[in-house]
DNA sequence: GATGAAATGGAATAATTATTCCAAAATTGC
DNA sequence: GCAATTTTGGAATAATTATTCCATTTCATC
């Protein structure tokens, strides 16, 4: 008997917590079931202490010990929290998506099932890999600029379209750069703006150059592309990286969108 | 022992036909088991038989034999199926997800997790509801069209510009109804054109209109709407609705533009 | 409504799986 | 290098879980 915390974790937050806590100072065979279980956590709901102890390297009694040290009371305790926790997201989805995919190579429905599919992951992945402290940055900016310049051409119009409606109905005094009649309105560019770029690859020569003239003349630039290599990268001031998953040639835009909202609903509220 | 063929299912694939086929002709008990199995496949893998039964509201027995008449020897080597195929839709997702909305309500990564959800509860909820013959017609009516005439305004003007991005990348003839200049191109419409409008409530008027003067000239119009009971449906010849999830007032747009990008692509490939 | 066949529920059993315990080995501090 | 302490492996046991079997009920057919 330790003086061990008893609380067992009772998230798999909370589980991944206390094993990045505690696997430094376990003796050997302890420390392999931990490595074990960090890289394989997603098996423990349907394994059993045999499969998973053989998958560590270790006798099926170094793993009961090591769920204890974790605070449960055994391993069908630690594996309750992880099948409880698996409610997916296809109640029915997976199924009906199935069937739209099956519709037929080249049919509409099988079209829309991948289009679907190709969202969805964008989304995710957009969940795993924002960055916070960019995101709080960039709305930063923009809510101390007098006048949000917003730019995005070709594939990225639709962005800038929809992030211009917003910025209206959120009362941010915003303009969209269009280039209807190849007109340009980067005089409208005045000292105390920011200018909000968005593009993709094949970036779009245009958006470039307005971002790098307003960052020459000192304005807040936020960049919202597809990778940090994006060329936009060295004129920004902040970043704001969208892993969008293609499906064939075209991008969902799922993620780009929510991003999109996500900072003219902010910028609106920080500006009150 | 009957004749019954002795084969179990070895993808969860071939197990959902095997379902589906014999599902219909099963004795009342059988039957429960099938259309809770049916319901609740991806729990397979992370309960007991008594669980399942429990859920089915039968005896373990009768879950029994309900395996063995799929094909199985018995539960375990069904749940091994599944087991094996076990692939959580959370490498980290949920958890992170859940990160980003704790950040602090009203904070910008809070904002983006609640954006990210409603957008992909968007395209779930698309995937369940889609209607493939009215999508499949909007295709043919589009394909035959000579050009096809786009018109979206204000927070559908996104989905436009988007469409006629795609429709140029594809080689279809299109026009952006755009409404710059309050000028307005309904001249434009040719006797063997399409119009594809698109409107969420509240609905424009100037696209109910234009809709509706392409109806009375004997064209095909194609609506792309929230409700079947949008005012396009009186108008239009196909009506696809999108059940888009708003987060506070504004809608996200995933399942709108995988629509739209549905469209586009079928009706690109559908002309060659 | 009687007869045979099919279906059902529950209790008994078999198999698997988790858990404990302790002797042996390794490690640490002196 | 010795003693105390911790760690370890494996065998014994306990608990759970799957599976079978059969007496009883239900259903269909005549």
């Amino acid at each position: 008997m330790d003086a061990t915390p008893p609380l067992a974790p009772t998230t798999v937050e909370e589980f991944r917590e206390r094993l990045a806590l505690i696997t430094d100072d376990l003796p050997r065979r302890l420390r392999q079931c931990a490595d074990y279980i960090a890289a394989n956590t997603d098996r423990i709901a349907v394994s059993t202490v045999a499969d998973l102890a053989a998958g560590a390297d270790v006798p099926p009694s170094a793993l009961m010990r090591f769920c204890q040290i974790l605070g449960f009371s055994g391993f069908s305790e630690m594996q309750k929290l992880f099948r409880d926790a698996y409610a997916p997201g296809w109640p029915d989805y997976s199924t009906r998506l199935k069937n739209l995919k099956e519709g037929g190579a080249g049919s509409p429905q099988a079209l829309l099932g991948e289009f679907i599919e190709a969202g969805r992951m964008s989304l995710e992945a957009l969940a795993k890999s924002a960055d916070e402290v960019a995101l709080t940055q960039a709305v930063q900016m923009l809510a101390r600029a007098d006048t949000v310049h917003v730019v995005g051409l070709r594939r990225a119009f639709p962005v800038a379209t929809y992030l211009a409606y917003v910025f209206e109905k959120m009362d941010v005094p915003a303009m969209l750069h269009d280039g209807v009649g190849k007109l340009d309105h980067r005089h409208a560019l005045r000292p105390n703006d920011a200018v909000l770029a968005i593009t993709f690859a094949p970036y779009s020569e245009e958006t470039i150059a307005l971002a790098q003239d307003a960052r020459d003349r000192g304005l807040s630039v936020v960049a919202l592309t597809d990778r940090l290599t994006s060329p936009l990268a060295r004129t920004a001031h902040a970043i704001l990286t969208v892993p969008e998953v293609d499906f064939g040639a075209f991008r969902s835009l799922s993620a780009t969108i929510a991003m999109a909202i996500t900072l003219a609903v902010a910028v609106g509220s920080a500006r009150g």
